[in-house]
DNA sequence: GCCAACGTTGGC
DNA sequence: GCCAACGTTGGC
């Protein structure tokens, strides 16, 4: 099992909106780095030469849900608990001219975008925020604790998931 | 709103 | 293949 961390703008798509919804594509990924950590690899999920690499999305991983770009009120810093509920598939916002994640480059023949769906599992009683998570050495090496860290698809450690939820748990 | 950090594009 | 220019992200 792998745990990972997705960003998303809170006054975009929040975890309020994936209790909602149940489940949703996370479409919209526009980063070779993200897009890898979702397909294995390559662009369409059977990995490099069909192998897929360790370190990659599979049904059943949990993952934080984590609002960016948060203001006093919101606060940056993970407000829930997803899980990764299908393989990679073609993510198909990218062949909508009028999708803000199209893209003009990618045919359908050979799609360059493809996504996992993401499931509600639970909201956190409280969020975790960036500040907490800055101020708890028990965090020491996370990723999106990082300056400049912008990758919207991240690993986490185990240790560092479990914190999170024991500090937004009741 | 600012701006540093980052990823991508495109000229050479 | 280098690298400057550009657009975007995201914390503050």
């Amino acid at each position: 099992m792998n745990y990972w961390l997705i960003k998303s703008e809170g006054a975009c798509y929040s975890i309020d909106d994936l209790k909602r919804d149940k489940k949703t594509a996370w479409e919209g990924v526009r980063n070779y780095q993200a897009r890898n950590f979702m397909t294995g690899g390559a662009a369409n999920g059977v990995g490099v030469n069909g192998v897929k690499a360790k370190n990659v999305m599979r049904v059943g991983d949990l993952v934080l849900f984590y609002h960016s770009n948060g203001d006093v009120e919101h606060p940056t810093g993970v407000y829930g608990i997803a899980k990764v509920a299908s393989e990679a598939h073609v993510d198909e916002s990218q062949f909508d001219p009028k999708d803000e994640h199209y893209d003009p480059k990618s045919k359908r023949e050979k799609p360059m975008w493809h996504c996992v769906d993401i499931a509600f599992v639970e909201k956190l009683a409280q969020p975790v925020t960036l500040a907490d998570m800055k101020l708890d050495p028990k965090f020491k090496g996370m990723l999106v604790l990082e300056r400049g860290s912008r990758l919207s698809i991240q690993p986490v450690l185990e240790k560092h998931f479990e914190r999170v939820r024991e500090m937004g748990g009741q």
